[in-house]
DNA sequence: TCAGCTCACACTTTTGAATAGC
DNA sequence: AGCTATTCAAAAGTGTGAGCTG
C-alpha cells in the first residue's frame, strides 16, 4: 500500500505576501504578453470549486480554544537569515545536478507558537517566483524569455515528521537533507526545478497526529531572503566568493586552503613540470629513438604559459556593485499579477540514505561556522553591503528599468530583530487565485509509502484535497499507471497531456460526499485592499464530508512583485519599514538575530481519528485513514494580517503499488532497524 | 560560436564501524 | 561485560575546469 499526500498549489506565489508595493511595480509593469503564465505541461482549467468545507481541528490533548488560539500564534524564525541575506544581496544562485545538490545556505527554521503536545509535520516546497528564464548578464540576472514547462512540484517532508510541538521547538530545524536536482525523471525523490530559473522555497507546519492524520491547521511561510536562481554552474563569482567563505565543504578552496587557486595552478605547474621533466629523462633515453618529443622550445612555452596561467587571477570585473543606480535585486523584481501556481508536487523528503542519527549539531555547526566564519572573513563583504541583482522579473522587454521606490539590502538592511510578513489563514474560506488572470491550476502531490492495507485487498484511496479546481475537466485525464511511472516517465506520459488539464487531477482521487463549503469569500480583515480586485476565487480543500476553512486572503494581486532580496515592503508589514530597513548596513544587523514569521494559517485539516500511536498500527489499520466529519463545525474565519500565501490543499491516498517505497523510507527504516515503538519515540530522535 | 550542461577531480567534512582503554 | 573515547576509512558534499552538446 501506498500513502500519498498529493498537494494542491493553486496559489498564489510567495511575492503576494509581500504587500502592495510590489503590485505597484507589476502596475507600472505588465507581464510580457508571450510570456505564458503557467508553462506547464498539464495546466489544468480552473474553474473554481465550490467550497468545500473541512472539519475544524479535533485537538487531542486540549480543547478548540485553546487550539484555535495556538493556531493564530505560530511563529517561525530563519535562524540563518543573515547569511541567506549576504547571499540574497548577491543574488543567490543554488546548483542543481542531476544527482541532487544541497542547497547552501541551508533553510534553518525556529518554530515557536507550537503546542507541545501536538504534533506536526514540516514541509519544505520550492515554488518558481514567476514565469521566466534567467540569464546573468551584465553582471545582473535578467529575464531573456519564457520559464520551462512546470515540473512536478515535489515536497520534502522533514524526516523528523511527525514530531511533537516541543519536539519542534526545542531545536532548530533544518531542511538540510533537501537536495535540488534538474533531473525531471529523478526518482530519488529531489525537488525538481529547472536551471536558470528563480524559486521561493517556502515552509509548512501542518498539525497532524502521524502520516496519515493530518489536521487542525496548516501555517505556511516564506522568507523573501531565501529565494534563489538554479544554475548548473555558479554565474556570480560573488556567489561564488561567498559559497566557498561559507561552506565548510569547501573550505578548500578558500585562499589558504589546498584546493584554491593558487594551490591548483601550483599543483598542475609542478605536475607538468614533472611532466616535462620526465619527458626529457625519457627523451635522453637512448634507448628510446622512436618517440617524438617535443623541442626544448615547446617545452619552454608551454611552461612560460602554465606560469602565467599559475598567477592569481585578477579579480573579474565586479559582477556585483555597490552601487545605488544598480537596478536592486529585490526591487527589480516584477512578479506577474497574476498567481503562479504550483505543479504537480511529489513528496521529496524520500531521500535515500538519509539518516535519522544523524548528529544533532552538524547542521548548526556548519551553519553557524558559516556564518562567523562568513562575517569573519567577508567583513567587507558585510559592511559593503550588496546590492542585490537580482533583475527586474518579466516584462514587456528581457531588460528591466530600475523600480521606482529602489531599495537595496545595502542601503537598508533589514532590522534583524524585524518580523517578517506571515502567510496566514485559519479562516474557512481562502481566495487565492484570480480567476480572471489565472485561468490554470496545477496540483502538487507528493506521496510516501505506507504498509498494504491489512484488511482490504482492493486499494482505496484517501484524499485530501485543496484545490479551486474543478474536479469535473472537459479533458480526459491521463492516467497515471501509478505515482512512480507518473513521475518517472513524466516527460513521456504527460507530454501527451499537454493542455490536458487533468491530468494531474487524475491521480486526485477525491473523497465521495465531499461537502462544497460556503461560497462565500468572507472579506478579508485587515489585510490591504488590493488596487483591483480579481472576482473572488476560491481555492478548496476538500476532505470526505469535511470542509476546509480557509482565510480570505488578500487577492494575489496585491503582491505580484517581490522585491526580491529584502523585499519586506513597509506596506504589507506590520511595522515601519525604518523597522525593516535600518539606514545604516551593518554586519550586526545580518547576523544572530533570525528573522521571525508568523503564520497564516492556510486551512484546517480534519483531525483523523486514530488509536495509539503506533507506527505500524497507525500505517496499516484502515480504520486510521481519514474518517470522514460530516458535521464539524466551521470556526470564524479569523483575520489575516498579512497578505494571504495560499497554501497547498493536501490529499492523502492510499496507493495501491507497493513499489513506490521510496518516500518516508527514513521513517520505517528508522522504525524497524532501530526498533523504534512508535512515532512517540521518534521525537526524541536528534535529527538535525 | 557559444551558452549551458556534465563529469572527473581534489579537497573537506561527516559518518559509522572498529579498536582501545577504563 | 559495558561504556566511553579515539582512530580510521568510506561516503558524501564542495567548487573547478575541461569537454561535450545543441
Amino acid at each position: 500500500m501506498m500513502l500519498g499526500v498529493d498537494v494542491y498549489p493553486s496559489l498564489a506565489l510567495g511575492p503576494q505576501c509581500l504587500g502592495d508595493r510590489f503590485y505597484r511595480v507589476s502596475q507600472d509593469r505588465e507581464p510580457a504578453p508571450h510570456l505564458p503564465r503557467f508553462p506547464s505541461t498539464c495546466d489544468v482549467v480552473a474553474k473554481p470549486l465550490p467550497h468545500t468545507r473541512l472539519a475544524a481541528p479535533l485537538p487531542v490533548h486540549r480543547g478548540e480554544q485553546a487550539a484555535q488560539a495556538e493556531k493564530d500564534d505560530v511563529k517561525i524564525d530563519l535562524e540563518n537569515s543573515s547569511l541567506w541575506k549576504q547571499f540574497s544581496s548577491v543574488g543567490t544562485e543554488m546548483i542543481i545536478t542531476k544527482k541532487g545538490r544541497r542547497m547552501f545556505p541551508g533553510i534553518k527554521l525556529k518554530l515557536s507558537g507550537l503546542n507541545p503536545t501536538l504534533r506536526y509535520i514540516l514541509l519544505l516546497d520550492i515554488i518558481p517566483m514567476d514565469n521566466s528564464r534567467y540569464r546573468f548578464q551584465g553582471g545582473g540576472w535578467q529575464a531573456v524569455g519564457a520559464a520551462e514547462a512546470r515540473l512536478p512540484d515535489r515536497v520534502f517532508i522533514h524526516p523528523d515528521s511527525p514530531a511533537t510541538g516541543a519536539h519542534w521547538q526545542s531545536r532548530t530545524i533544518s531542511f538540510h537533507y533537501a537536495k535540488l536536482t534538474n533531473n525531471t525523471l529523478d526518482a530519488r525523490g529531489h525537488i525538481i526545478l529547472h536551471s536558470l530559473h528563480r524559486y521561493q522555497p517556502r515552509v509548512h507546519v501542518i498539525e497532524a497526529r502521524d502520516m496519515l492524520s493530518w489536521g487542525g491547521g496548516q501555517h505556511s511561510f516564506v522568507f523573501p531572503e531565501t529565494q534563489f536562481v538554479t544554475v548548473t554552474a555558479y554565474q556570480n563569482n560573488r556567489i561564488t566568493e561567498l559559497k566557498i567563505n561559507s561552506n565548510p565543504f569547501a573550505k578548500g578552496f578558500r585562499d589558504e586552503g589546498m584546493n584554491s587557486k593558487k594551490q591548483r595552478d601550483a599543483r598542475q605547474k609542478r605536475k607538468l613540470a614533472d611532466m616535462a621533466e620526465t619527458v626529457t629523462t625519457e627523451n635522453c633515453d637512448p634507448c628510446d629513438s622512436t618517440q617524438s618529443l617535443p623541442t626544448p622550445e615547446m617545452t619552454g612555452a608551454h611552461l612560460q604559459a602554465l606560469a602565467l596561467a599559475s598567477l592569481h587571477r585578477l579579480p573579474p570585473e565586479p559582477s556585483c556593485r555597490f552601487t545605488s543606480e544598480e537596478t536592486p535585486f529585490q526591487d527589480s523584481l516584477v512578479v506577474p499579477e497574476e498567481p503562479l501556481e504550483l505543479g504537480q508536487a511529489f513528496m521529496a523528503s524520500q531521500i535515500p540514505d538519509i539518516r535519522l542519527t544523524i548528529s544533532a549539531g552538524m547542521q548548526e555547526t556548519t551553519e553557524s561556522e558559516c556564518t562567523d566564519t562568513l562575517i569573519e572573513s567577508s567583513g567587507s563583504l558585510s559592511e559593503a553591503a550588496f546590492p542585490s541583482t537580482f533583475p527586474a522579473c518579466e516584462t514587456n522587454s528581457p531588460s528591466f528599468a530600475p523600480l521606482a521606490e529602489p531599495s537595496t539590502f545595502s542601503s537598508n538592511p533589514p532590522d534583524t530583530s524585524m518580523d517578517y510578513p506571515a502567510i496566514h489563514s485559519s479562516s474557512p474560506i481562502l481566495s487565492v487565485t484570480s480567476p480572471t488572470n489565472s485561468p490554470s491550476m496545477q496540483q502538487s502531490a507528493f506521496t510516501f509509502p505506507t504498509p498494504p492495507p491489512s484488511s482490504t485487498s482492493s486499494p482505496s484511496y484517501h484524499t485530501l484535497k485543496l484545490s479551486n479546481q474543478e474536479p469535473e475537466s472537459p479533458f480526459p485525464p491521463c492516467q497515471p499507471k501509478d505515482q512512480m511511472s507518473l513521475l518517472m516517465t513524466r516527460d513521456d506520459d504527460l507530454s501527451g497531456c499537454h493542455n490536458s488539464p487533468t491530468e494531474q487531477s487524475s491521480e486526485a482521487f477525491i473523497y465521495p460526499n465531499a461537502l462544497p463549503s460556503n461560497p462565500d469569500p468572507q472579506p478579508h480583515v485587515g489585510a490591504p485592499q488590493a488596487p483591483f480586485a480579481f472576482p473572488p476565487p476560491v481555492q478548496n480543500l476538500s476532505f470526505p464530508n469535511q470542509a476546509l476553512h480557509h482565510s480570505n486572503l488578500p487577492q494575489p494581486a496585491q503582491a505580484p512583485n517581490l522585491s526580491t532580496a529584502f523585499p519586506l515592503p513597509s506596506s504589507c508589514l506590520p511595522f515601519q519599514s525604518s523597522s525593516c530597513f535600518p539606514s545604516t548596513p551593518h554586519p550586526q544587523n545580518l547576523s544572530n538575530t533570525p528573522s521571525s514569521y508568523t503564520s497564516m494559517e492556510l486551512g484546517t485539516i480534519p483531525q483523523f481519528p486514530g488509536g495509539p500511536y503506533r507506527t505500524d498500527v497507525m500505517l496499516h489499520h484502515p480504520s486510521l485513514l481519514p474518517q470522514l466529519e460530516p458535521n464539524h463545525p466551521i470556526p470564524p474565519p479569523t483575520p489575516a494580517i498579512y497578505p494571504a500565501f495560499s497554501s497547498y490543499p493536501l490529499r492523502l491516498r492510499q496507493d495501491p503499488h507497493p513499489s513506490l517505497t521510496i518516500p518516508l523510507r527514513h521513517l520505517y527504516r528508522h522504525q524497524h532497524t532501530h526498533a523504534q515503538p512508535s512515532f512517540l519515540d521518534m521525537s526524541a530522535r536528534a535529527i538535525f
